[in-house]
RNA sequence: GGCCCGGUGGUGUAGCCUGGUUUAACACACCUCCCUGUCAAGGAGGAGAUCGGCGGUUCGAAUCCGCUCCGGGUCGCCA
């Protein structure tokens, strides 16, 4: 080795031994006689001193020192002087004074700070990622993630778990996300797909009988990106034979428990999980991953609305939409821009408007409002009772402001849920130190395509119903219900799993109620319904994302980029080696491909 | 594909709305010199920018207009 001890590993118990140590210039204070570098390695940074009385050779070498140097020193462990310790540093008691030193690489000006916190721009930090990794906030992130799956490793395998790895190169999966695609040179014109999860691969590991399986596995999907999504992804994929809908949530519950309280016990934790149907997250947050920091609850107003005079509220419900809204605590006082502010937030999000009531004025209970305490549109068409009414509803009291939005349930829902979320952030009832853990249960089986023009999957169409639902399955498909659940936790959805079809005739039932020929199924899901004739175990599982738990854990990281280590860009491109790329023709000749340009660029 | 925000020395920002008193400013980093207990060391000096690109308006464009590229956010999309 290079050194005989780590940087950050210094401490008062090696005081008077005499190390060597390697590592980067993290910064250096010449004070031309004597001279103070901050060494840096992966444990941390630890000082040394450069006394050309002490040691002239070294002193000079040590003159040339710049940051991000490559160095190698060697001296005598000392307790620093009375006065100038540094209780900021893990080896701040103590110091090495040189007496040899070393240059093992010089290093050019990096193109941004390494050692200081400053913000910089994301295109500098991906194209020069090896630096930007470098930097503490990023080396804490990424040991983050690695202790992480080391957690959920030793977790499972104490239970038994068994890690299977399943192939990269598999077969194109008809629906769901884009594939990305790898042509066969073997086989002209026919090409792999790269796994969107190994979701089939997992339920035939349990027709195999290995009962629980497990893989930190690498997912990839062609489709846009968002700051929590990246085109390739890393889950924790599990599924497990014998078990129910139950089964499978206290495990997970029991994983994520133990895996926070071990690995962030600054984190706060609600226990145990809530357990929230998928109608009632809906309809109180307007989302099916609902932030259950704070409370601020979506209240149904269709009904106090169709009573009124107001078109504006009137007109939706009569169409069938729903009139819904919300309190915010204490921003009565908001001016005219900031409320539009709000309602323009809310068009944006595909609200037709919103309407803004605040309660104002100096009256002690709502009993006493005024309608000129109500600075709103509403104010002028509804009557004071019917104000009432609604802020009964919401909960608002004087001096706070309800947030309403009428339209399609759908519309009104999302723009209100992401409204919800907006104000909570803004009003900082989200404490990033607390983790609100919740599953989100009875999920709908199917959904309808409206462009389509037929059922989809909400989960996937292995997803097994629950079992009363199977009797009228055909007769009413909107009504049923899934074995399928979610990890939410901060608004964020974490895991996705369910109880999956294991019968040969139910699944085919399930994928002729998706549209598919008995022809398609054959060739697109033979290999699946085969083995299951083959006596395969009742079985389920879920598969949580490792990269957003890892945001939520650490300190600071603000997308999944963060804590990724070679992340792509928001086009998917990768700027540090610059991928993708054009190839040789030759490459393409080999695969039989042909690139054929864009017709409208040329 | 739509909408929104951003792009100014190596880094982070100001200047842009209201075009010319700006020789494009400031901080950090960088280079030189001084300095023997600092840890965001300090002091003095210096170098460093086709203002993302192309085109237009104008006597004159970092500044106004159009197109375009890049990064970010978001909607669609993500079984």
């Amino acid at each position: 080795m290079h050194k005989t001890i780590a940087c950050g590993d210094l401490r008062p118990e090696h005081v008077g031994t005499t190390v060597t140590l390697a590592g980067w210039v993290n910064r250096r204070r010449d004070h031309g006689g004597i001279i103070f570098i901050d060494l840096r390695d992966g444990k941390g940074i630890g000082q040394v001193v450069f006394n050309p009385d002490l040691s002239p050779t070294s002193h000079t070498v040590a003159e040339q020192f710049r940051n991000e140097w490559v160095v190698q020193v060697s001296g005598e462990v000392r307790p620093r002087p009375p006065g100038t310790e540094n209780p900021a540093l893990a080896t701040g008691q103590v110091e090495v004074h040189a007496t040899e030193a070393l240059v093992l690489n010089p290093a050019q000006t990096p193109p941004f700070s390494i050692g200081e916190g400053v913000e910089v721009d994301e295109m500098v930090r991906m194209r020069y990622r090896y630096l930007d990794l470098r930097r503490q906030p990023m080396q804490e992130n990424l040991r983050l993630r690695h202790r992480v799956i080391k957690f959920m490793r030793d977790f499972l395998d104490a239970r038994d778990f068994v890690e299977i790895e399943t192939p990269i190169l598999i077969k194109s999966t008809p629906e769901g996300a884009r594939d990305y695609l790898v042509p066969s040179r073997v086989h002209p014109g026919h090409f792999y797909a790269l796994p969107q999860s190994p979701q089939q691969l997992k339920q035939l590991l349990m027709v195999s009988g290995f009962e629980k399986y497990d893989q930190i596995a690498r997912c990839f999907r062609d489709e846009d990106l968002r700051a929590d999504r990246q085109p390739e992804f890393t889950q924790l994929d599990l599924e497990m034979a014998f078990v129910h809908q139950e089964d499978v949530l206290e495990l997970i519950e029991e994983l994520y428990i133990a895996l926070v309280e071990t690995l962030t016990p600054q984190k706060r934790l609600l226990k145990p999980f809530p357990r929230v149907r998928y109608d009632d997250a809906v309809s109180k947050y307007g989302t099916d991953k609902p932030d259950l920091r704070f409370g601020l609850p979506l209240a149904d107003l269709t009904e106090v609305a169709h009573s009124s005079q107001f078109r504006v509220l009137r007109d939706p419900v009569a169409q069938g939409g729903v009139v819904k809204g919300f309190a915010v605590p204490g921003i009565a006082g908001y001016s005219r821009r900031q409320t539009d502010e709000l309602a323009h937030f809310a068009r944006e999000r595909g609200a037709s408007g919103l309407l803004t009531v605040p309660l104002g004025g100096t009256a002690a209970s709502l009993d006493d409002l005024k309608l000129e305490d109500i600075p709103s549109s509403l104010a002028r068409y509804v009557s004071l009772e019917e104000v009432r009414a609604m802020a009964r509803a919401t909960g608002a009291g004087v001096g706070d402001m309800m947030l309403i939005a009428a339209g399609p349930a759908s519309t009104v829902n999302v723009a209100l849920g992401q409204l919800r979320q907006e104000m909570g952030r803004r009003l900082g009832l989200a404490d990033p130190n607390h983790l609100a853990f919740a599953f989100i249960v009875d999920f709908p089986l199917l959904e309808w395509n409206e462009t389509e023009g037929r059922w989809d999957s909400s989960h996937h169409p292995f997803t097994s119903p629950m079992e009363q639902y199977w009797e009228h399955l055909e007769a009413d498909p909107g009504k049923a219900r899934a074995q399928c659940y979610d990890l939410v936790c901060n608004g964020v959805e974490l895991a996705s799993g369910s109880i999956r079809i294991h019968r040969r005739d139910r699944q085919a039932r399930i994928l002729r109620l998706l549209g598919y020929s008995d022809a398609e199924i054959q060739e697109r899901f033979g290999h699946l319904l085969e083995a299951f004739d083959f006596g395969a175990p009742p079985h389920g599982g879920i598969a949580p994302g490792i990269d957003r738990l890892v945001v939520l854990l650490s300190e600071g990281a603000e997308s999944i980029r963060d804590v990724i280590a070679f992340p792509k860009t928001q086009s998917a491109v990768d700027l540090l080696f610059g991928a993708p790329s054009p190839v040789r023709e030759e490459q393409l000749r080999e695969l039989h491909l042909k690139v054929v340009p864009d017709e409208e660029k040329g």
